[in-house]
DNA sequence: ATCGGCTCGCGCAA
DNA sequence: TGCGCGAAGCCGAT
């Protein structure tokens, strides 16, 4: 392996440190310092990072474990930076939405809630090292991507408790699979052979009822003074509350509502009416068979757990239907409907495919990372011509010559979102107009990161590295440019989708190609 | 609208 | 070592 792997292995020795005291699967449990509990602490304190959400989590479920059986009451903190990268009135928006339902979902529970926001960068310094400093332990939540490694591994070099990073992400546990795949093909193959025994192990629906370890009434002293919970205002989305921040405000609130209340309403919602046309309608557009899920399993708000359990409800499906097949195969394998069993190759085939990758490679969003045939076939069309180049200035505005592009792009700008078919399409011609792949990888995830709810995610990386060929293969006949990396163009799209209604709705004000104003 | 052929490298199973 | 097959490809024939 040559790729950077990344420190503290999943698997294996690590894990077992944890403290085995109830059910949540060890698997999951990783230790990220070498410290121990401290049974003079006050409370076990929950650093709530990335399942943002009091229900389905593996990372709550743990944390109750360990104050059950210390006796000992439980502190939730859920923080918001405003100094990461990208940060906006629209994912701040979203986030505080869920935050207001969390602050609802724990109220009259005994455990105490804490939703901090920073008013200014690296306010919100030292306000983990001062609860840990009570606490017996600290439990938070694993994620691969992003700023949040980073993040765990310096506070837990510096917390004098023990911190463990708990897994609630996917139905397949990170700690699962020592290996990264390179088609979703080979990783149906470990799935319909590793799966099953997973499924057994899920996180309580509402580990808050009836809960019986001791209350928490306040804060240790001093803290709510100097990083007090997040005001009303705030949390109820006044707008004049968001300007106040030092954040990104060229970027607004999307009519997406986030949260998990929002989330829960939009699984109904997509299990009565988008489900039934998903095996069929679910590429097109104009039909509304997509889930529009991502947003709430990128921020946590809802669980991986629940929509499957959700939708297998709805299937009236027992685990004794899964076929037992091991051929890499989409359907066959659940025993679900057609549309199920689509809909989980894509939460689960796919969306964890890039989990994975994210969880073992450091590089999981570089270049470099792409597999051996790309890099070289894309290496050898470097130097082709590139008649048509747009600065990225011009493709944030959506001012290209090609309207179905523009369209794509006005509905990320405006809407957090982009259709999932056409994201494809929208990759593909960035890479096409960009004086290099790597400049178009650049751009690319500048342009997901900054603009989509469900950007930021491994699943972002793994639909815009795939432009690129990762998990991809070669595909004749070779082209300028794309070498042998898969070809698309905006009309044989257009030929192929129903459109109408759709580049009706994001065509620009006075027509075709009329530029966005992106406020910047 | 739907179909087959094009094309290639990978990873599974042996 | 060989074989089967692949996230959304294209093209031309029917």
């Amino acid at each position: 392996m040559t790729w950077p792997r990344r420190e503290g292995a999943r698997i294996g020795a690590l894990v077992s440190n944890a403290p085995s005291i109830a059910s949540t699967p060890s698997i999951r449990i990783r230790t990220a310092n070498a410290r121990s509990i401290d049974p003079r602490g006050d409370f076990v304190l929950y650093w709530m990072i990335a399942s943002r959400r009091a229900r389905h989590s593996f990372a709550l479920d743990r944390a109750i474990e360990h104050a059950r059986a210390l006796g000992k009451p439980l502190l939730v903190l859920e923080p918001l930076r405003v100094g990461y990268p990208f940060a906006s009135d629209r994912f701040h928006r979203f986030v505080l939405q869920g935050m207001a339902d969390n602050a609802a979902r724990f109220a009259e529970t005994g455990v105490l809630y804490h939703p901090y926001v920073e008013p200014e960068p690296s306010a919100g310094k030292g306000l983990l090292a001062e609860l840990a400093a009570r606490a017996a332990v600290v439990v938070t939540d694993d994620y691969p991507a992003f700023f949040l490694p980073r993040m765990v591994k310096s506070a837990a070099a510096r917390l004098p408790v023990l911190l463990e990073q708990v897994d609630s992400i996917g139905l397949l546990p990170m700690g699962a699979s020592d290996r990264v795949f390179t088609t979703a093909y080979s990783f149906r193959f470990f799935l319909q052979k590793n799966l099953k025994e997973h499924l057994a192990h899920r996180p309580n629906p509402d580990p808050l009822k009836g809960l019986d370890i001791p209350s928490l009434a306040a804060l240790p002293k001093g803290v709510a003074k100097r990083w007090p919970r997040a005001s009303e205002a705030l949390l109820s989305g006044d707008p004049a509350a968001l300007a106040a921040l030092p954040i990104d405000h060229s970027v607004p609130v999307s009519h997406i509502q986030g949260g998990a209340a929002a989330g829960e309403a939009r699984l109904r919602e997509f299990l009565k009416s988008g489900l039934p046309l998903y095996a069929t309608d679910r590429n097109d557009p104009d039909s509304d068979a997509a889930s529009g899920l991502s947003p709430y399993l990128h921020f946590g708000h809802i669980s991986a757990h629940e929509v499957f359990s959700s939708l297998m409800k709805r299937e009236a499906w027992r685990p004794e239907q899964i076929s037992g097949v091991v051929n890499g195969q989409r359907e066959g394998w659940w025993g679900a409907s057609p549309e199920a069993e689509a809909f989980l190759d894509e939460l689960i085939t796919w969306r964890e495919l890039g989990i994975v990758m994210c969880s073992h490679r450091e590089d999981y969003r570089s270049f470099d990372s792409l597999p051996d045939w790309a890099l070289k076939t894309l290496a050898k069309h470097e130097g082709d011509a590139r008649p048509t180049l747009y600065t990225l200035a011009e493709l944030e505005t959506a001012s290209t010559h090609d309207p179905l592009w523009n369209a794509a792009q006005r509905q990320l700008v405006t809407e957090g979102r982009m259709h999932n078919y056409l994201r494809m399409l929208w990759g593909k011609k960035v890479f096409e107009w960009s004086r290099s792949p790597r400049e178009a990888l650049e751009t690319l995830i500048t342009l997901n990161d900054k603009h989509a709810i469900d950007g930021r995610d491994p699943n972002s990386y793994s639909g815009i590295l795939w432009v690129f060929g990762r998990y991809d293969r070669a595909w004749g006949p070779e082209r300028p440019i794309y070498g042998k990396v898969r070809y698309m163009s905006s009309d044989n799209t257009a030929k192929k989708l129903k459109l109408k209604g759709y580049l009706a709705r994001w065509s620009g004000p006075n027509g075709q190609s009329a530029p966005l104003n992106a406020g910047e």
